[in-house]
DNA sequence: CGGTATCCTGCACGATACTG
DNA sequence: CAGTATCGTGCAGGATACCG
C-alpha cells in the first residue's frame, strides 16, 4: 500500500523542554497502574461511582455485559489500588456499597477529559477506518 | 474482611447536571475506542510520537519488550484510526517515518495528565495496596 | 445478596521463519 | 529495514455451581 492514503502528518511542537518522557521500562510502575486503570471495566465503574454510590448488584445491572467474575475482580483491584472504598453492612441479605475514594474522584477528574475527547472524535475515528479500509479493499 | 481497613470514602459531589454519563452498552463506539487506545502498548507510542517522528526500528529500540508483531499491529491499528501517520520512502533498504496526526496530538493532550497524575499517585497506590495486602495476610 | 471455587475455552500474543 | 505468514500456548475471562 501507498502513503498517499493516510491523513497528513501533524506538525505538533516538538518541544524540547518537555518534561513529558516516560519511563519504557517494561517492568515500570506506571505501566502496571496505568494498564490497571485502562482496563475494559475498570473506566467504566470509576465513570458510574463518580455519579453516586453503588450495590454489587446495581453495578452489575447498568454495566452490560459484565461477568459477576470480573466486576468482583475489578472492584477488588479497584479497592485494593485505594481508588473504591467498600462497605459492607452486617444485615442479612447482606449490603455492599461501593463508592469512590478521594484518590479515585481525582483520577475520574483525569479521565473524562479522555472520555469527552473519545466521543468528541468517534465520527472521525469512524471516518478514517472507512477510508483506511477502503484503501486497502480487495482490489476485487 | 472487614471493611475498616479500607480508606475513607470521599465525598466528591454528585452533581447532578453533570452531563458527563456514558453509554454502557457492551458495543458502544467510545468504549470500543477507548478499549483501543489504551491498551498496552498505544499509549507509549503516542508519547513516544508525541516527541518526534520515528522510525519503525527505533520504536522498537525504546519500547522496552514489544514484539515486532505487536509493534506492527498497533501502529496499524493507530493509522486505521487517523491518529499515526505512516510514510514510506521509497528507498532501499526502505525507511519507514512514523509521527502523530492532528487528531494523535490532540489525544495526546488528553493522555498527558492520565499519565502525570499515575506518577504523581504511584507512591500512593503503592502504599494502598501493601496496606490492603497486610489486612488480607495470612493470619500465621 | 454478594460473593468464592472450579473448570474450560478462545484468542492475544510471542517465537520463528521468510520476503520485497 | 520493515514488515508478513504461520504456528504454538498461556492465561484472561466466561460458565457454572456452591456458600455465608
Amino acid at each position: 500500500m501507498e502513503d498517499g492514503t493516510s491523513p497528513e502528518p501533524s506538525s505538533c511542537a516538538v518541544t524540547e523542554d518537555d518534561p513529558f518522557q516516560w519511563d519504557a521500562r517494561e517492568d515500570c510502575e506506571v505501566r502496571q497502574i496505568l494498564d490497571r486503570i485502562a482496563d475494559k471495566w475498570s473506566l467504566l465503574v470509576i465513570a458510574l461511582l463518580e455519579r453516586r454510590t453503588m450495590r454489587f448488584t446495581e453495578l452489575k445491572r447498568e454495566i452490560d455485559g459484565v461477568s459477576q467474575r470480573m466486576l468482583t475482580v475489578t472492584l477488588r483491584q479497584l479497592e485494593r489500588d485505594g481508588l473504591v472504598h467498600r462497605k459492607v453492612h452486617a444485615t442479612v441479605p447482606p449490603r455492599v456499597d461501593y463508592s469512590l475514594t478521594d484518590m479515585g474522584c481525582t483520577l475520574h477528574d483525569t479521565i473524562k477529559p479522555l472520555v469527552t475527547w473519545t466521543e468528541a472524535h468517534q465520527q472521525q475515528i469512524i471516518a478514517a477506518r472507512a477510508s483506511y479500509d477502503r484503501a486497502a479493499a480487495p482490489p476485487a
